[in-house]
DNA sequence: TATGAATGAGCTTTCATTCAT
DNA sequence: CATGAATGAAAGCTCATTCAT
């Protein structure tokens, strides 16, 4: 009898395990960053490690799951008409203090895995789509390319990774107010 | 077959062990990142799992014992009456370049440990000096704080960190011309 | 050649490589005393280290498992209302000769863990429950408390488990011979 | 420039050491146990490693040279005629509550060590010196052997071991309460 | 397909012992 | 002959990954 094992739900489980473990890999990251122990992320989901491995082969699987979300959601902001290349850094900052471990990761991939590069493709489109605009509206220096933009966005966030949460959005803003001042014309 | 027991070379070792314990650290830390396993370290010096720990203790005395070269370079350029905040924000940019490791963690320290708090109190004093100078040349804009002055540093040096190092020069010069105009007047 | 990797026996291997374990400890406990190391009693039970962790993830855990069984039987004894005193030390006495870690362990806790107290205060109630009936009988002097014979039973089991295993039997026989006497009024 | 070499004081030094050695070896062992690190003992003793080596080549060694002390102090009681079993008793009490490792060692040996069982014998002779006429004063019972004594004497060395300091002189009187009325007659 | 136990490599740390000076 | 650094063999423990059920 051992113990109490949680039963095989079957093949339509499927679906809400992949939800659940991406829900419980946000947090963790969050919490414990972007290295936690796997395991911790099977616990929190309520899953077993099988499947953890199943869904995710490896630990970037995950994290692009994970990260699809808030890609998802620049890439909506980036979308609107209406918005502004300062609109869309304020988005990535927000994301950066909620979850340094996303931004750092798509911005500045730690290593040479085709699947974050592509992520970081996706950012710097969506920067380099608002950067005309930007430019036109007498907000952005003529030398500042998209690149550039994501450079500085991936370096606040590495640096909110290492500061306690609740000096984020403070520091955040000190940064932001050089950075912000180094874009304009 | 053990290997090839490496020979006891006696205590006039010690010192080319120390030496070659801080090379090897600091190729390490530069190449596998501040969290690199100690045992790597001992294999690169070619020297013993003991000696290693008979020298420094944890990982922080040696990483102390590696930067301190940096540190001292970094004091004495201060050190000079004509040297500019420009002339210190460059070396420790270039510090930066070639080791990484050094200027993030003593700029954004990873843990709360006193001995690293104290080098970083030693590169605040240090920029704080020159400020005011900078100040009254029109480098520095009123609002910008010795404190701002190291989240930045800290800041390009994990963007750096994150970069192969062919392309760490290149990404420098890009960050500081934005973070130098944030920071003028 | 890397030895011959143990196979994956899966989950099936559970519980006979806990039973595996506690038995493995058993033994090892027994010949290399209760500070013996885990990874020993990983490698008698056939088992990685990492299975032993899962089962019991410190050392007293481990030993708790152990000796239940010891545990158990001397409560079983100490429930029937013939059984007397001398019954209940002389069980303990066996089992002193067999486990000489166990009843050591029991009656005086190397550390001062919650969970041995707890297992030490079982025998010491066990005890003092027999006394008075013993007492009633002649059998045991006024002064005597439970806590002598916790003591006592402890004592025993320390001069045991330092005495090889053929002389145990004779050597518990004329130390409780004194004690018999020293405790009878 | 390695720090500070304690200077080589030359063969004259010899004594000098083993003296310190012993001395520190008597502290260390009965404030961190007969297991602690000789290193620690070379340290307290202000000696350098190699020197605990040339002196006694090991653990054992050392323990012997430490303990002789207390032995001659018993064999010097002893001889005296005047000195009862009694006395003797009271002394090797008085020594398992200073120095729990010396008694524990020589009356129950950890290891079939020649020169430890050596020192078993010395005890076991001087406490069947005393026996006889402790037996003519009625003080001692006719089953009674030296050899009892002798294992009584070690099992509350035991104990005593595992007992903090301060409770050892409480513990070793209730133990002989109960272990003296089982000598007598 | 989900489960979670099994596995061992790898890291940190300690210490007995050796040995160049 | 003293010195103390060098050495590496454990030991404890963690975790990514595999795999029988």
């Amino acid at each position: 009898m051992p113990a109490e094992r949680r039963p095989n739900r079957g093949p339509s489980a499927a679906a809400a395990n992949r939800a659940a473990l991406i829900a419980a890999a946000r947090e963790v990251f969050a919490g414990a960053g972007y290295d936690a122990p796997l395991s911790m992320v099977a616990r929190a989901a309520g899953v077993g490690q099988g499947s953890l491995y199943r869904h995710f082969p490896d630990r970037v699987s995950l994290a692009l799951a994970v990260f699809e979300d808030s890609m998802a959601e620049l890439e909506a902001l980036a979308a609107r008409p209406d918005a502004t290349l300062d609109d869309v850094l304020g988005l990535i900052t927000e994301q950066s203090i909620a979850s340094t471990a996303f931004v750092a990761m798509v911005t500045v991939p730690p290593q040479p895995d085709e699947r974050i590069l592509a992520l970081r493709e996706r950012v710097a489109k969506l920067l380099a789509g608002r950067l005309p605009e930007a430019r036109r509206a007498g907000r952005v220096r003529a030398g500042v390319t998209a690149d550039d933009l994501v450079l500085a966005v991936g370096m606040v966030a590495l640096l909110l990774a290492k500061v306690p949460a609740r000096e984020r959005p403070g520091t955040a803003e000190r940064m932001w107010a050089l950075l912000r001042r180094g874009i304009e014309p």
